[in-house]
DNA sequence: GGCCAATCGAACCGATCGGTTCGAAATGAT
DNA sequence: ATCATTTCGAACCGATCGGTTCGATTGGCC
């Protein structure tokens, strides 16, 4: 059996060989499969961690042949890379649009806040995030490369800030610290009782609006500018 | 080889036993004995994880025979939990007597914060943190455990809070809600950044005291009871 | 120095590991 | 129905695992 029909493990999804027909692939090469692979391989990972999921396991779990997991990934460690780099694909981009450029201030902090916290705290970016960290001494680059992803938010917030500060509402001498300090509160500890399991379920919408509320509160209350005629406190 | 002098796990070191002389214990028994396991078996734990971690890497580290090993504790589970609860522990001794009940709210918050966050980012703490993160499925009540203790340190700043509250330095409507956001904000996402390995090194004191410079600004901001004659912004 | 017991270190055990091999079964195309 | 190829699933390989055993060595006490 060659390999020769292994695709490059950093593509989430190849493009149809026009070698192969519609309906059958190469070796390999068949979205569909490689994708139950990932699935199975998901659970195990985050249900055992890296070293403690054994590819017996995810074997059974996926639903193929150990022969077949071994056509379309190099080894344990390629799979395991595919993984996290598929599931850090989907949190970035549930998030990508949520920042618009001509919102008003707050309700564009609350959008942004709310979607940022609910995905933050959701079972699967918790999971993923302890499956990540338990691999950081053996892959510490993959570690640091899956955070940037979240991290990058910072990047998009920034520019937010930025836009009103030109545009007078906001007052701010540092936006690097500010979007931290935006980020830090909206996490509202929640994702650390999450991460940690002191909190086993996902906060309710109210509590996650209840923090975000509060975050915004703090956060216009250093940063926002000073209305002459309703104060805001 | 009985186990019969084998000692509960759950304790630190034991009181020498009355039936073995000072110079002498009985097997099992020896604290200085235990503790070099145990000093073994952390860095071997810290740096591979739980899972990969073997008890031949843990052996070789700590200098002293398997058997010997076996003889102080169960399993390799048990090794694994002494150590955890002893670092804990060593965490919390470190941030016990951090706050004092008459200090001024700002200087309070400040030597808190900068305590706090140099301890936070620390690689012994980060270290412990992602390890104990990395059996969180398989023993979730020491991971809840673990995390359970820095987290009393809220109901510590919430206390030193609520007096300030009714001494009039302060108005907040949840204290709760506002200890968590100050411990957020003097996280100053450091944590994260060192958890996920996107930070390789404890931030310098300068930085340190930046986050915590800001997170005192945006806390009082919002609840430090406003001055007529000189106003904070 | 002799005695006793803790520790050492090598060998062992059954089990599991990641990865490989290969004939049989299944599947899609013609 | 036939053919070509992918996948299956069982067996295999060398290595390592956690835990156990036991004669030899070491060290403290008398």
């Amino acid at each position: 059996m060659m390999k020769k029909g292994k695709m490059d493990s950093s593509k989430t999804l190849p493009v149809t060989e026009t070698s192969a027909p519609a309906g059958r692939f190469a070796a390999g090469a068949d979205p569909a499969k490689r994708e139950q692979i990932v699935d199975g391989a998901k659970r195990v990972f985050m249900q055992k961690g890296f070293d403690a999921a054994s590819m017996n396991d995810i074997t059974r779990e996926a639903g193929v042949s150990k022969g077949t997991i071994y056509v379309y990934f190099d080894n344990k460690e390629d799979l395991f890379i595919a993984m996290v780099e598929r599931e850090r694909a989907a949190f970035l981009a549930a998030l990508r649009t949520v920042l618009k450029d001509n919102e008003n201030v707050e309700t564009g902090l609350r959008e942004f806040g709310i979607k940022f916290l609910e995905h933050l705290t959701d079972e699967k970016i918790v999971n993923a995030m302890r499956t990540v960290l338990g691999v950081r001494e053996r892959m510490p680059d993959l570690c640091a490369r899956f955070f940037r992803g979240p991290q990058n938010l910072r990047t998009v917030l920034k520019d937010f800030l930025t836009l009103h500060v030109e545009a007078g509402s906001l007052e701010i001498d540092d936006i690097e610290l500010a979007s931290g300090q935006f980020l830090d509160l909206a996490s509202g500890s929640f994702f650390k009782f999450r991460l940690f399991g002191t909190m086993p379920e996902a906060p309710p919408r109210e509590e996650i609006e209840r923090v975000i509320r509060g975050a915004i509160h703090v956060f216009m209350a250093a940063y926002g500018q000073k209305k002459t005629n309703s104060p805001a406190e």
